[in-house]
DNA sequence: GTAAGTAGTATACAAAAGGATAGTGAGAAA
DNA sequence: TTTCTCACTATCCTTTTGTATACTACTTAC
């Protein structure tokens, strides 16, 4: 173990540094349907039904679930409104909101790699 | 069908057009693993097992089919040496490099983020 | 009276991701 | 001579993730 460290002296606690904080926040975002839902309430407040027809592919069942995990880590915020019918809106809150350089970010990444791809294959 | 559009006639078109790349870039770096591999090959070219030191808590299968995705998404390049023993190195390519500033945004949000649940919790 | 919209839950199942443990075959060090 | 390192692979198992389908209870629209 001391081996390690007497080789890369450097590397080692600088990695581990930069993995950590990573990993804390692949833990709130894991998964392949937290960030569109997050997406979508970045154009908006919606219903739980809107969000499921504006993230291509997703189920009822899924969102559900997704929603419950995101708003228990204070990202999404769930407001009713007992009206005839009771109507439910999701909204971002401002931590919520923090996100939003993140996801420029991977997004900017993401269309640089899809023209990529269609050059290659 | 139309009425999603006719309701909602900006967000909708805004929002897929962002889904879309994130959930390209999701699919190559999705998992618990990729990105922290990743960043121990940002901080210089390692081998297999000085890799396996450096990315806390992986096992050897999940490094070895990490780094084939990896391979073939033409983000790491591996490299045999044919010395004895045999000696695999294994670098980040340009195209990997290229997700620094994916890597960076992350880290500082996942720092903030681990900041606020000491807070509060 | 039947369908559609409101916001979901229940159940069953399949697939993917991840973990634990052991083994391979070579050289090198004790 | 037994162990150690190197770069993995194989097998088995559990957990997580995702899909499909059906269902609730209420109201409005056709």
């Amino acid at each position: 173990m001391e081996k390690t460290k007497e080789k890369n002296p450097h590397t080692w606690g600088e990695c581990t540094k930069s993995i950590l904080p990573v990993r804390d926040a692949l833990e709130v975002l894991s998964g392949k349907w937290k960030l569109p839902i997050i997406i979508s309430l970045m154009f908006g407040n919606k219903r739980f039904s809107q969000i499921a027809k504006e993230v291509p592919g997703i189920t009822d069942k899924m969102l559900s679930k997704e929603l419950r995990e995101l708003e228990s880590n204070d990202l999404v915020k769930r407001t009713v409104y007992d009206s005839i019918p009771v109507v439910v809106e999701y909204s971002l809150t401002e931590y919520g909101h923090s996100l939003e350089i993140v996801i420029k970010t991977l997004r900017d990444w993401g269309v640089a790699h899809r023209k990529r791809m269609m050059v290659v294959e």
